[in-house]
DNA sequence: CCACGGATTGGCT
DNA sequence: GCCAATCCGTGGA
């Protein structure tokens, strides 16, 4: 099927912040690679908004390196840190909000094998591998192939998007404290489906 | 199973 | 200079 899937729109992405990180589980995260597909179901997000959080990155202010943030929901804001690793964010709220929402973990879907080969180098790999394929936000941009010239693309396209999915009911997802800071250590913004095997942590 | 530390670049003080 | 929204290998219990 090289049919047009349900596209998420843009509109959804203007929303509250927490609404649309808790929305955002169960949907799927699309990456085309040439007429390849590699996806996966979102399982786990941290919710970063401009004001009031002193761990995002939009905290202090826009700058070169944050200012996809500002620019409205809906485009994909893409970090490098730690010297070595890509972490994927979708923007949400309006222009000049500074909010985003930062992927933490996918099932894998399709693809499977394309993706082993961009974590393992291989495509045969162990089921602990398989569990390891995308189970953190690191993981996941490396099984994607999202890397710094992703910064800023839109999530309503052809090449990079996310699509509809059942809503996870309420009862199913856990909220916690968000991994990996250190200000604004106590506000419970990571959510995350109750159970799931690729949650990086629980 | 858990704790610890090295890797390695770039943004900000 | 300092240190980061991380990952992985190592070593010990």
């Amino acid at each position: 099927m090289t049919q047009k899937k349900n596209i998420i729109p843009k509109k959804f992405y203007e929303r509250e912040l927490h609404t649309v990180a808790k929305e955002l589980l169960g949907k799927i995260l699309v990456r085309k690679i040439g007429t390849a597909s590699v996806s996966g179901r979102i399982v786990e997000v941290e919710a970063y908004d401009g004001a009031n959080d002193e761990a995002s990155h939009s905290f202090k202010g826009r700058t070169m390196r944050n200012d996809v943030m500002f620019r409205g929901g809906g485009l994909l804001y893409v970090y490098f840190t730690y010297g070595m690793h890509f972490c994927a964010n979708v923007v949400v709220g309006k222009e000049g909000d500074g909010k985003a929402v930062l992927i933490r973990a996918l099932e894998p879907l399709d693809g499977i094998e394309q993706m082993a080969r961009k974590r393992f180098g291989r495509k045969n790999i162990s089921g602990k591998e398989f569990t390891n394929l995308a189970n953190g936000p690191a993981k996941l941009c490396k099984a994607l192939s999202i890397y710094k010239n992703d910064n800023g693309k839109s999530l309503v396209s052809d090449e990079i998007f996310i699509e509809e999915a059942e809503p996870v009911p309420d009862s199913e997802i856990i909220r916690t404290v968000r991994i990996g800071i250190k200000k604004s250590v106590d506000l419970q913004w990571r959510y995350y489906i109750k159970g799931n095997r690729f949650v990086s942590k629980k």
